[in-house]
RNA sequence: CGGGGCGUAGCGCAGCUUGGUUUAGCGCGCCUGCCUUGGGAGCAGGAGGUCGGAGGUUCGAAUCCUCUCGCCCCGACCA
C-alpha cells in the first residue's frame, strides 16, 4: 500500500469525546471515525486490523470443529417471544417495523434463531454434536454507549452455540472452546484474566469471562494470587468469618439518641464518632411483588445480583422516598429495622448476622437507635451473602489475600443447558428411543472490542504499538526524502520486494517533511520501520526499527533482500 | 432514565457574562507558489462557517428567552 493512496489520515489532537487513550488513539490513527453516539465506520486501516482479528478468530473456531454459517440480523418478534425474551430484554434491542406492521429485533444475540435452525435441522442423537458461530454484526441499544468501540451499539461478535445431547457432552465442548477463546487471546497478544461470572439474562448456571487487563476497564474482577481463582465483583463469594471474634460481650440496653439533619452514614459516624463498621444501614428495596429492608454493615455495599439471587425476584431497584415514608414513618436517612411502620420482609447480610450492639436508623426522623441487637430487637427474615467484596476481604478458595483488578470484558461463555431447547422445543430422539431437549452452550467473543483492549495495553505516548499477529502491515517503508535519487530506488527496490514476498507493507511515499512521517509512522505502530535517509542511501544503508522495543540497526539492502521473510533478525 | 456539562471551519479552541468596531476570530490541518528534507520547519497567497435546529425578544442576536435535536461526563443498567 502507497501511504498517497490509503487514505490514511491522522490527527494531531484527538476529538474532545475521546476519554481514554484506545479510544484516542483509534481516532487520531484514523482507524475508525465517529458516525453517532456508539455507532462508528472503521476506515481502511481499522478494518485491515478486524479482518485480522477475525481470521484469528474464525481459525481456531474452526480448528475446534465449530461450523460457520452466517444468521440474519433482522429476526421476528415471533421468536423472542417464544423464548420470553421479547419482554424481558427491554429496551436494550432496537426494536423496528415492516411495512405490514409486523415487530422486529436487530440480533443482540442470537440464541432464538440458532435453536430455531436446530430444531429444525436436528432430528436425531446421530447428528449431535455440533457447533454452530458466526462473525456478524450486534446490535445493543446500550444505555449509555461509551469509550468508542468498546460499548459501541452497533459492533462485531463472534457468536458459538453448541448442541450435545447430554450435560458430558456440553462439558466437552464448553472445554473445547474454552481453550479455543485461550488460544485466540494469546495470539491477539493479550493480558488476561479467566473469572467466573453470572449468566443473567443469558440464563444457565456455569459462566465464565475473559478479561483484558487495563485499568480503563469497566468491569472489576477479583483474583487471588495464590490459587489461581477469578470471579468478577457481581459473582465473587464472601466467606464471612471476619466478624465473630468481635461478637462477644454482652447485649447492652437500646438506647434512642437525637440526630438531628444526619443522614447519611458519613454524618452519622462523624456526629456519633462511632465507625461504620458499628453501623447497620437499611436499604428499602422495590422488587415486582414486594418490598423488603436490606441490612447491610454500614462501610459495605449491596451487591444487586446476589441479592436478585437470594430474593428470587425480578426486578429491583431502591424504594423513592415516598415508598420509604411510607413504609418506615420517617423520610430517608433515618431508616432502621426495628419499629418499621409496615411490615415487610428484612433481609440481612450474613455478616451482620455477627453484629452486636451496633447503631441504625430509628425510623423517626432526627433519631438513630444505638446498641441495637437481632432477635432481642427484631427478627431477621431471611440472611445471605449479599454485598460486593473488598480487598480485605478473604479468597473464597485458599482464604488468601485477593487483588482486585479493573478489567474490559473480551469474551463471555455459557452452559445454557436447556433453557432455550425446552420453551422452544428443539428436541432429538436418543439412542433408546426416547425424546429428549438438546443441552447448548453459548459462546462470545467481542470482536471490534479487542482493538480496543490490544490498544489499550499496547501503546506509548506516541501512538499505537500493534502486536505482529494483528498490525495491519508487517512493516512501513519510510523514505525520509521522496526527491532523493537513491533513497527512493531503494525504497521502491525494496517496496517491490516486500509486495512479492506477500509480506503486507506500506511506504510512507508522501513528499512531506520528515518528523511529520515520522510522528504518523509511530502513531499507527507498525512493528517494523524501515528508514532509508539520503546518506546512508548512497552506501546501500537502510536502517531498520523496531516499534516496539526502539531497537534500531543499520543494515545493508542487498543483505536486506536476501532474507527478507526473516527481517526482524536483523534487530 | 436521574445529575452535570458542551454544541462556533476537518480537529482543538476564543468570542457569549454586559446584544452593535467582527465583513465571526485564533492554532493545527487543507489548496497554490517558493523554499526545505532524520522527529509535527519557514515565507507569501488562498479556500472553507446558514455560530446544532426552530421559534421568540429587539432597530439589531453567535451573544438574551423558550422549545427541540445532538454529543460528552458521573450514576444506575449491561453478554
Amino acid at each position: 500500500m502507497r501511504w498517497s493512496e490509503s487514505l490514511i489520515n491522522t490527527l494531531w489532537q484527538a476529538p474532545s469525546e475521546a476519554e481514554i487513550s484506545s479510544h484516542k488513539l483509534m481516532l487520531r490513527a484514523g482507524l475508525i471515525k465517529k458516525l453517532a453516539a456508539g455507532i462508528y465506520v472503521f476506515m481502511p486501516l481499522g478494518l485491515k486490523v478486524l479482518r485480522k482479528i477475525e481470521n484469528i478468530v474464525r481459525e481456531e473456531m474452526d480448528n475446534s470443529g465449530a461450523l460457520e454459517l452466517l444468521m440474519p440480523t433482522l429476526q421476528p418478534e415471533q421468536l423472542w417471544q417464544e423464548s420470553g425474551r421479547w419482554n424481558t430484554i427491554g429496551k436494550e434491542m432496537i426494536k423496528v417495523q415492516d411495512r405490514r406492521e409486523r415487530q422486529f429485533g436487530l440480533g443482540p444475540t442470537h440464541e432464538e434463531v440458532v435453536t430455531d435452525i436446530i430444531r429444525k435441522e436436528i432430528k436425531s442423537y446421530k447428528q449431535l454434536p455440533v457447533t454452530l458461530y458466526q462473525i456478524q454484526t450486534k446490535f445493543r441499544d446500550e444505555i449509555r454507549p461509551r469509550f468508542g468501540v468498546i460499548r459501541a451499539r452497533e459492533f462485531i461478535m463472534k457468536d458459538a452455540y453448541s448442541f450435545d445431547q447430554d450435560i458430558d457432552g456440553l462439558n466437552k465442548n464448553y472445554k473445547k472452546m474454552y481453550n479455543a477463546y485461550c488460544k485466540i487471546f494469546d495470539k491477539c497478544a493479550l493480558e488476561y484474566q479467566i473469572v467466573e461470572a453470572e449468566s443473567g439474562i443469558m440464563g444457565g448456571n456455569v459462566s465464565h469471562e475473559f478479561m483484558a487487563l487495563a485499568d480503563s476497564g469497566e468491569d472489576t474482577i477479583v483474583h487471588c494470587p495464590s490459587c489461581g481463582y477469578g470471579a468478577n465483583m457481581e459473582k465473587a463469594e464472601i466467606v464471612n468469618n471476619e466478624q465473630k471474634k468481635a461478637n462477644k460481650g454482652k447485649e447492652k440496653s437500646i438506647e434512642k439518641v437525637n440526630t438531628p439533619n444526619v443522614k447519611t452514614i458519613k454524618q452519622l459516624t462523624e456526629f456519633l464518632k462511632i465507625s461504620p463498621k458499628n453501623l447497620v444501614k437499611t436499604l428499602i428495596y422495590k422488587t415486582n411483588d414486594q418490598i423488603v429492608a436490606v441490612l447491610i454493615r454500614g462501610d459495605r455495599e449491596v451487591n444487586e445480583t446476589k441479592l436478585l439471587k437470594l430474593l428470587q425476584c425480578v426486578g429491583l431497584e431502591l424504594a423513592n422516598s415516598d415508598t420509604i415514608e411510607k413504609i418506615t414513618g420517617a423520610p430517608v436517612g433515618f431508616t432502621g429495622p426495628v419499629g418499621l411502620k409496615e411490615k415487610i420482609k428484612i433481609v440481612a447480610d450474613n455478616e451482620v448476622l455477627n453484629m452486636k450492639n451496633f447503631t441504625t436508623g430509628a425510623n423517626k426522623k432526627d433519631a438513630h437507635l444505638l446498641n441495637v441487637n437481632i432477635e432481642r430487637d427484631f427478627k431477621i427474615d431471611i440472611s445471605g451473602d449479599i454485598r460486593f467484596i473488598t480487598k480485605s476481604d478473604q479468597c473464597p478458595k485458599c482464604a488468601g489475600h485477593i487483588k482486585i483488578k479493573k478489567g474490559i470484558e473480551l469474551g463471555h461463555t455459557f452452559k445454557l443447558g436447556s433453557k432455550y431447547s425446552e420453551s422452544m422445543g428443539a428436541r432429538f430422539i436418543g439412542k433408546d428411543g426416547r425424546e429428549k431437549s438438546i443441552i447448548m452452550g453459548c459462546y462470545g467473543i467481542g470482536v471490534s472490542r479487542i482493538i480496543a483492549a490490544v490498544i489499550e495495553q499496547n501503546n506509548d505516548e506516541n501512538g499505537i504499538i500493534w502486536p505482529k499477529s494483528i498490525a495491519p502491515y508487517q512493516v512501513e517503508i519510510l523514505p525520509v526524502n521522496v526527491n532523493d535519487k537513491e533513497t527512493i530506488q531503494i525504497a521502491e527496490k525494496l517496496y517491490k520486494k516486500f509486495l512479492s514476498e506477500k509480506i503486507e507493507v506500506i511506504i510512507d511515499d508522501r513528499n512531506e517533511r520528515p518528523g511529520i512521517k515520522f510522528k504518523d509512522a509511530d502513531l499507527i505502530g507498525i512493528p517494523i520501520r524501515i528508514t532509508i535517509g539520503s546518506k546512508k542511501a548512497k552506501d546501500n544503508i537502510v536502517e531498520i526499527h523496531k516499534r516496539d522495543t526502539g531497537e534500531n540497526k543499520s543494515v545493508n539492502v542487498d543483505d536486506l533482500l536476501k532474507n527478507l521473510t526473516n527481517i526482524c533478525s536483523f534487530v
